[in-house]
DNA sequence: GTTGTAAACGGAATTTATTCCGTTTAGACT
DNA sequence: AGTCTAAACGGAATAAATTCCGTTTACAAC
């Protein structure tokens, strides 16, 4: 009724290999799917170099792998779904960095510092790879939420949130400090207007004084 | 190289006429231009009512508004620019509501306390047509951000912001604080994570204490 | 080694948005 | 009224994502 999209439970089996693959229990996977995935996303990635992300067909991509689309669409659900497969696996690294790496950005330094040293290196990961970003946002709310590497950057910035400030709603500020982040938004302020992403990360610092702030924020508000 | 679409200056004669039109000088619009704008945006209007905004089809909506499909592209873009006009028809009356209505959404009320009631407003619109937002914000974020509704909103903020915190990055903090109110993530929100309008409205106080901290925000801050 | 079956596969068919371009007209100027 | 031209029009053609469904295959059980 809202909108024709919805991937059913069990379409896509494995978004990727990310952290996520922790929290779920390890499904099996048939040696030819798990080949395919691995053949896809080779072809995927070749691909993106040589023509970069819009020459990324579905058609195409399925050719070079030596699959038939319906194989590319049981594995990745859409072209989104391809594109976070793409980013899961890149993002991996930073994922280890933040989890198990020196602070701020790894574990060490008081939360607040470590969610400002997450967004700063957030910025440098979409910087990398902007138009991958912009595709795999194109996916459906549901999709795109449920994505690898979305949910792990909001498990973290939730739980370090939750550490700064216990009496607060973790889980909503943390979606809200994620939120000028989305690709979409970031590539307009880098592209259109021009801003640099040093001045992006000083604005985020700006945002960030909710984390530090005494426990009344409420002070100026009436309800 | 990155994105196909783009939309060359000329090509939309005009996005919906609400304040923006004030904006730009009023460039003439031909009488039976103006007389299918009229009839498409009513036939989207009927379409939607009668089958959701998934039933809003280009080819239907041209055919029930008597125009070629090649007329409803030269009016408003795309599918995205459609949505927007529709949005900008139903907006008229909040953009009049936050310029010249009573406080605290108008003109009378201390800054911060106008952004806030601002956005709790905008989580009420988001609210009454979320199907015709997502539809809307599919666009890329060259239409996305030079859209009618979101250029008003923006404006609005970024100069409350500037009058609340002269010394910050207004342009930038308007941004990031709007950018939790896009219709993915308010979707997302809503229909997965089961949030109440109200928490919503509750988070988005919580980060809004950058308005109203003192002079330095960057107190727990390095560099 | 057979057999049974859930899981995978392939790729033609379908669905929609979007483009293209030859034709038609509103409206300004004479 | 007649002419001229930029602006609009229509709708067939195109492009690409996504679905469908009959066929094939991995692998577990016997």
């Amino acid at each position: 009724m809202s909108d024709t999209r919805d991937i059913g439970e069990g379409r896509i089996e494995e978004a990727g290999r990310g952290l996520l693959a922790v929290l779920g229990q390890p499904r099996p996977e048939r040696a030819d799917a798990a080949r395919n995935r691995r053949g896809i996303l080779e072809a995927a990635g070749r691909i993106m170099a040589e023509r970069g992300v819009a020459g990324l067909l579905m058609n195409d991509v399925a050719e070079a792998a030596g699959v038939g689309v319906g194989t590319l669409y049981r594995r990745f659900g859409d072209r989104a779904g391809l594109a976070y497969a793409l980013l899961d696996e890149q993002g991996r690294e930073m994922q280890a960095a933040f989890m198990y790496g020196p602070p701020p950005l790894g574990p060490g330094a008081p939360p607040a510092e470590r969610v400002r040293a997450f967004l700063h290196a957030q910025v440098d990961v979409l910087e990398e790879n902007l138009d991958l970003w912009l595709m795999a946002d194109t996916a459906s709310p549901t999709v795109r939420h449920r994505s690898g590497p979305h949910l792990v950057n909001l498990t973290h910035v939730s739980v370090l949130v939750r550490e700064a400030r216990p009496d607060a709603d973790a889980q909503y500020l943390a979606e809200a400090l994620l939120a000028p982040l989305a690709a979409d938004l970031y590539a307009h302020q880098r592209r259109e207007r021009g801003m640099s992403p040093e001045r992006i990360k000083s604005g985020l610092d700006e945002l960030l004084c909710c984390l530090t702030a005494g426990g009344d924020a409420s002070s100026a508000h009436g309800s």
